[in-house]
DNA sequence: TTTCAATCGTTCCAAATTTCACGAATTGAA
DNA sequence: TTCAATTCGTGAAATTTGGAACGATTGAAA
């Protein structure tokens, strides 16, 4: 089947996390229009990329909420189990590591790095923090898929670096700078003051 | 002048924060394609981005750093300080409030709020958390344009209603969950499993 | 002075994305 | 059974976004 756009996969991933609170609440069937409501878009836009996937919905009734879900992540996921590294067991390193969002869900994160010798050897919810140095190692073993910078900025080319190294493919960056990586290194990035700022301006009408 | 769209907003906040780099390095001048360097976009699309504001760049030279800056701010920002508060001094909300690069920027973190008595009158770098009762009237005393939430999924609504009631217009959404807010209020999301699932996905090529 | 190379700004075009419009399917009620 | 109402799925139009091409300008070198 073919590769669908980011835009695509990041809404379908927000249905898939809505389809799974209509779960909880025992609804098991969800219109498309019901579905714009709770997420704030379209039904068409809902409808369009529902049907990249497979005819599954029935006129007049919606969508099976159980179904819809197995479905869009079948294709999206395959009971895939994403690996995470995290470099920096800061403030925000040390966040990530206890959010609570991925207890049950298909991301784990499976170890830290860091340069204090501090913190080297402590876990933090379950997750153990290993020296910089033996990420290359530790990542290979532990099959990872993307790395996650919450580093300083001055040490962010640094653990960029490392995560190349490493054979990561997949980078999310937290810290407020650029980095440089292989065409084939895919970066996200999470700059919160810009996220504020852009907000900020927009609202600006 | 013309309202410009959320990725151009978004883009130049990038420029604006990659010319902060240059500056202190003390690079004077810049090409747009050494930007397209350094941020990983297009020469041409970094170009066409700045031509809406001004025709600042001098052929064969480029951009004054410190001008483009200047430029981009003033269009941008208008030497506004954007003023945030905070619902859930958790563990992320922590981290937030630490968040050093707030520090010498145009973003500053005036409030927050928590719903556990233990937390309330404590101060975390420098900001006091109140009772989430009393939301409403230091939002307005304090005139805070944005709200955080970071608080467990169960009490989003809650806090997202908060917001509104206190007249707050845009919101940053760490919850992993939907809120429902009137039309006027901005909302951005930023559901960690979500994004790093949907690099995942883009990953899989 | 003239020429050349670099870089900006802009127009035009292609691709991607969203919205619109509508036919098809299904259910429930008359 | 027939009709009305609802909702899906989709082709087409419209909008937005990104990219290619190119003229214009400038500084430097011959």
């Amino acid at each position: 089947m073919k590769k669908l756009p980011r835009k695509i996969i990041t809404r379908v991933l927000l249905y898939i996390r809505t389809l799974e609170g209509l779960l909880k609440e025992k609804r098991y069937l969800v219109s498309s229009k019901q579905l714009a409501e709770i997420t704030g878009l379209s039904d068409v836009k809902i409808r369009k990329d529902i049907s990249n996937f497979k005819k599954i919905g029935r006129p007049r009734i919606g969508y099976k909420t159980a179904d819809l879900k197995k479905t869009l992540e079948n294709y999206l996921l395959q009971n895939n189990t994403v690996h995470l590294v995290l470099f920096g067991a800061g403030n925000l390193g040390s966040a990530i590591l206890k959010y609570p969002g991925f207890h049950r869900s298909k991301v784990k994160l499976v170890a830290a790095f860091d340069a204090a010798k501090t913190k080297i050897g402590r876990k933090i919810n379950g997750v153990r923090i290993y020296p910089v140095e033996r990420a290359p190692e530790i990542i290979k073993r532990c099959h990872a898929d993307i790395g996650i910078i919450a580093v300083p900025k001055e040490h962010c080319q640094e653990a960029a670096d490392y995560m190349v190294l490493s054979g990561l493919h997949g980078i999310v960056n937290f810290a407020p700078c650029s980095i440089s990586v292989p065409a084939k290194v895919q970066v996200r990035n999470m700059d919160f003051t810009i996220e504020f700022l852009s907000l900020f301006c927009d609202m600006q009408k």
